[in-house]
Formats: structure tokens, sequence, C-alpha cells
DNA sequence: AGGACGATTAACT
DNA sequence: GTTAATCGTCCTG
């Protein structure tokens, strides 16, 4: 059980999300280990990019907002917010302070404590968390859970060191969800996945 | 004070 | 393919 260290994280959203595909996301539930290797992320602006997906370059003008300024702290805490009155997502700040930058974790292969996760809500294993808001329920994410260092070892959620994904096996595309979100930014390929994984989410 | 909208999901036709 | 659920955040006035 080995951390991924800040320096990991303190590097351009975009080779971070690759980067995380194969490692493990742990939250410890009730005293237990609740996590899995992730399969897909996405990224969210790069030091001194515009990105108009991005919450913290959409809201007050690229200012920070208080539901947006863990963004705009250091790298390695966790970025959790509330979306369709219903839903929690789990991001990692990565990149330079200052600058809002963040990786949206949207899938996992479940790996550890599948009966905590389907006590939330009982699901084929296939179905536990091929999804941003499935997998915030899986591993009982949610308010509590923003702001939190992952680089500090008494933390109760954490990134463990894992595989490197060949290059081959990784695919890219366009982000999921942007709705409104004005072109370059609606088409620009920042969501990455394994190639092939049944827990991807689409 | 009020309205638009959302980094989603499940349940429809 | 379409749409309801459901409420915090942000913007306008």
């Amino acid at each position: 059980m080995k951390r991924l260290p800040r320096s990991f994280y303190g590097r351009p959203a975009r080779l971070v999300a690759k980067d995380l595909l194969g490692k493990r996301l742990v939250s410890m539930v009730d005293g237990r280990r609740v996590g899995g290797d992730i399969v897909e992320t996405e990224a969210y602006c790069d030091t001194e990019e515009r990105d108009l997906a991005c919450h913290g370059d959409r809201a007050n003008e690229g200012r920070p907002t208080l539901r947006t300024a863990v963004m705009f702290g250091p790298p390695g805490f966790s970025y959790v917010y509330f979306t369709y009155g219903m839903h929690w997502m789990f991001n990692i700040v990565t990149g330079d302070p200052g600058y809002a930058n963040a990786v949206l974790i949207r899938a996992l292969e479940p790996m550890e404590g599948l009966e905590t996760m389907r006590a939330f809500r009982a699901r084929p294993d296939l179905e536990l968390t091929n999804g941003p808001a499935k997998l915030a329920q899986a591993l009982t994410i949610d308010q509590a859970h923003n702001g939190l260092d992952l680089c500090e070892p008494e933390s109760s959620i954490w990134i463990e060191d894992g595989l490197v994904i060949e290059e081959d096996k990784i695919r890219t595309g366009p982000r999921i969800g942007l709705g409104k979100t004005p072109e370059p930014w609606l088409s620009i390929p920042w969501r990455y996945w394994i190639d092939g994984n049944p827990y991807v989410s689409r």
C-alpha cells in the first residue's frame, strides 16, 4: 500500500489523467478497504490553458469560487462536487497552485470491498463502478471527501501505485456530458480509457 | 429573489 | 431514441 506522491499529481492534468489508468483508488469505509483500479479518466484544464468545460475556468471569470477553491490549491487534494441534484463526482487536483486543474475519475474495475459496494445499491458487478456517480456511491464518497489530501497518510481516501498501462492500450476521445460547452473544448480528446476494459462507462 | 443549468443515471417509448 | 429526478451554485436584476 504505497500512496502516489504529490509529485505525481503536480503535473499537467492530461499527463496525470493518462498515468492514473491502472492505479488503485481506495476508500476506507467502516474500517474496510473499498476500491478498484482506475480504467477511465478525464482531464480538466492544464496550467495556463483555457478550458471552458472546467468549472474553474467557467465560473467567476476564471477566479476561484466557494465551490472551486480547492481546484486552485495544491495538487494531490480531492475535489468532490454535487450535481444534477443527486450525484457526487470525485476529482483529483493536479498541476500548479493558482490554476484550476483536475482529473475526473469516471470508472474503476472493482477489486476490493465489493460487498460494501453492493450495500449502497445492489447491481451486477459490471455496473458497480462504471460511471463517475456510480463509483462515488460504491466508495461512499460525498461532501465529507472534498478537500482531502490524498498524499497525507491519515486521509480516508487515496490512490496507490499500480500498473503502468502501455501506450497502445490507451484510447482517447472527447469528454462526456459537456452539454453547452463551446468548441474547441467540446470535442478536444481529453478523455482517457483502457482499450477493451469492460468497466469503462461507455 | 428568481431562474437556468448541470463533468449523471435510470427508466421509459 | 427521450425524459424525469432533484438541488446547489452561479448569474442577473
